[in-house]
DNA sequence: ATCGATGCAAAAACTTTGCATCGGT
DNA sequence: ACCGATGCAAAGTTTTTGCATCGAT
């Protein structure tokens, strides 16, 4: 649940999310510290949908003169989430997956289960915002976010 | 994800969903026992949204006379979902949530947090099937199933 | 009688937290 | 110098599993 809506997309261009998350950790009163600043290059460096664990290997690798632990990178997911940055993405309920929002065009989910693993597709939603905003409208709320997962199998095994 | 689609709705009028079990259970060369029972009448008697552990506790409360463990609960709970009578429905990464959808129609979750639990409200979803079909297609998959969740604020709060 | 199902408690997987120390500001 | 951040290991949650026994077919 971010606290901040992300702002509009700026396709095939990286905003300076380095400075956005400065700018959100001293608004809190929090310190933007060498390991803050490497998980958000990991982050940075992951296409699509991603989970702790794969960016604490990243870490290890992108990153070998500077350990982060595990506790660090949850902690600061937390913050990027609050900041807006990354969005949790609920594929399974076995653990949580991540994926960076910030600027994007809204996106679901094609999920093909591939034994324990998942083949993720994205696929934009753009087209379902009236739909949305009708839905929240008649329940006198409004939208933070959403999420829409598919789950499909190849057409020939239906 | 069910190993069966679900059949159309059946709107107004409960399904002999015991019997359904019964069958898938014959089908795989498993046992109908009375756990299982008192474990789908717990579910039938739940409206929305659940959790294993509210499941639990129901059992406790309607079936004193027959304990039913834990253990049990969350084995069943999976032959349940690959009986197509019940499906997953993901609101958070912390814990699986559950909801009966054999012989429902497509709803969507407008998920509020409120605090630690959530405030769940279901709205229909058929209107999107148009566009997830076509989403499908493009990719040269079938869709299984999907889940859309709206997370919202009051609209004030916005 | 067979073979799956159950209960229990231990294990597993993922995430959070307490505490002493480190390091931004 | 202050006060938040880090690392580690321990604790917490939710879900799964091994094993001896029970019970549906």
């Amino acid at each position: 649940m971010p606290s901040q809506p992300p702002p509009a997309a700026t396709p095939g261009f990286a905003p300076p999310l380095c400075a956005i998350f400065r700018r959100f950790l001293k608004e809190q009163g929090l310190k933007f510290t060498t390991e803050r600043a490497v998980i958000l290059d990991a982050v940075l460096n992951r296409a699509g949908v991603f989970e702790a664990d794969e960016l604490i290997d990243d870490l290890k690798q992108s990153h070998p003169q500077h350990r982060v632990s595990k506790a660090t990178v949850y902690r600061t997911l937390k913050h990027l989430i609050e900041a807006g940055i990354i969005t949790e993405v609920l594929l399974d309920s076995t653990r949580a997956h991540y994926q960076l929002t910030y600027g994007q065009p809204d996106v679901g989910h094609l999920v093909q289960a591939d034994g324990d693993a998942f083949v993720v597709t994205e696929f934009p939603t753009g087209e379902l915002n009236d739909f949305i905003r009708r839905v929240c409208d008649e329940h006198g709320v409004s939208a933070v976010s959403h999420r829409l997962v598919i789950y499909t199998t190849r057409a020939e095994d239906a």
